[in-house]
DNA sequence: TTATGATGTAACTAAATTGTAACAATCAAA
DNA sequence: TTTGATTGTTACAATTTAGTTACATCATAA
């Protein structure tokens, strides 16, 4: 196996996101035979804040997963005694951690059994560290959030990034929207302003708290600015059915905007 | 080292759109001018449970190629009309199908031409059939390993790495590329974005990442270079119907590019 | 050598995104 | 109802991003 080497250097993502500190540093297990890229991972990790373990094999790997409880699972499928397959199965038996799987190039029926299996989201051998930090980084974050939200019990919908709202499905690994299961493009900024809101379903922010979580502003700026209502507007005239009376998004007079907290969909929301 | 992945005691991958061609008799081509080679080959080829057409100069050769679509090809190089050179230059524009020709003994400037256009093997005349059953035999069991190999059940393409997206069909073990069952020539750079994209349908790709895969960037190579897109212009220049509307590469403004998602693997269908 | 094709870059064109301003519509309290 | 504040919408200019073309370079084959 194979990985690039980096550098230290972490270029500015394309898009602002939020800025969610956790309260204890989450936990992150690194399953790979190779001891160098094992060595590699829990180095970075650990300097992002990370709590980092790792395993050489499945087997190893489930004993840490039971003793460690960890956040989110960085998962080889090539590996000795039990594959990342099995270990997947294993995992996907008791709870719906994260598990990003590290698959070659070459093999797409690989990544589409490890998906099917209920794996989150994959990234391509040999990959930057870079990259697989900007995977875990997005998923932690969403689902934080979720947990935040539903108080930390099910995160079914949180299985594969995706949240089904009706006709409108969110993609969050890939930043994409559907409706009716056409696709919708949403600009950048528009896909964030729609994260913030639709992963903190119920939730009202006031522009300052979008301005600063989605367009970066410091806390203390004064706003004279009504880019979040043009954003607004743009994305209700994407996403509802009826634009005058908005079902998502709507408008929490004199405080802000929320997205609709919808009720009893935990079950349904799960996607195919 | 590179990584060796354990795919082929994997069942079938989950492409629906695999050419799911019938379980057939394979058919094999036989072009001479003398009608008593022809008649001889044809019984004797028949009677071995090859389904065997023949033709007695290179033109019928290329009618009836096109007609019936054999699996190899048996090839005179003497011949009216249109010799078994052009023949096999005008397949060759086409597609791999195997060819052996018939050669004269003495000439071996003929041979080395013929395997430089393209054959994959050569008899001397005169030769005996039982000699030229074997080579037809031993190509095809070579050319086909991946679908007779296992037995009985569907053979045609079912693990070898072909996919199909609606006109254009990509060949990942030969690297070759179809369009309207037309060969389409792609270069090597060509060929490895296009296989990054096609191999990860519906997911995008940002430049960097396309760069590291592809171009073996760096990972924390500062982008300045439009080489990414140039590529997927050419790209489109030759697979896509419309160029200005995409239908296999698209773009994810703001993000990168990614192939089609196409139908059957998810619930969502391919975009405008 | 020339000729050919692949590849990458620069420069230009086209298109999409984004924020602002102006104005319209709506709400809620008096 | 009026009034002022709040929210919704539209148009537009500035900016960013993507698409395309032409060309220089390099390698390779004839």
């Amino acid at each position: 196996m194979m990985m690039m080497m980096t550098s230290d250097n972490i270029e500015a993502q394309s898009f602002p996101e939020l800025g969610n500190t956790p309260n204890r540093a989450e936990r992150i297990l690194i399953v790979d035979d190779e001891a160098s890229i094992r060595r590699i991972l829990e180095t970075r990790f650990k300097m992002l804040g990370y709590e980092a373990m790792t395993a050489g094999d499945g087997e190893e790997a489930l004993v840490l997963y039971a003793k460690f409880e960890p956040d989110l699972v960085v998962l080889d499928i090539m590996m000795p005694k039990l594959d990342g397959y099995g270990v997947t199965k294993e995992i996907r038996k008791r709870n719906d951690t994260p598990i990003i799987l590290l698959t070659a190039l070459g093999d797409v029926s690989e990544r589409i059994t490890g998906l099917e299996l209920g794996a989150d989201d994959y990234v391509i051998k040999p990959f930057s560290p870079k990259e697989l930090e900007a995977r875990v980084k997005s998923i932690l974050r969403r689902v934080g959030q979720n947990k935040q939200q539903s108080g930390g019990n099910t995160l079914k919908e949180s299985n594969a990034n995706v949240l089904t709202f009706g006709l409108v499905k969110i993609d969050f690994n890939k930043r994409q929207v559907f409706r009716k299961n056409e696709r919708i493009r949403l600009t950048g900024m528009e896909f964030c302003l729609l994260e913030l809101l639709a992963s903190n379903q119920g939730k009202p922010f006031s522009r300052g708290e979008i301005l600063q979580h989605v367009w970066s502003y410091p806390s203390d700026q004064r706003i004279d600015t009504r880019v979040v209502d043009v954003h607004i507007s743009r994305l209700r005239e994407k996403l509802e059915s009826d634009k005058a009376n908005p079902e998502l998004i709507l408008t929490a007079r004199g405080i802000g905007y929320m997205f609709a907290k919808l009720e009893g969909l935990d079950d349904q929301n799960r996607n195919k």
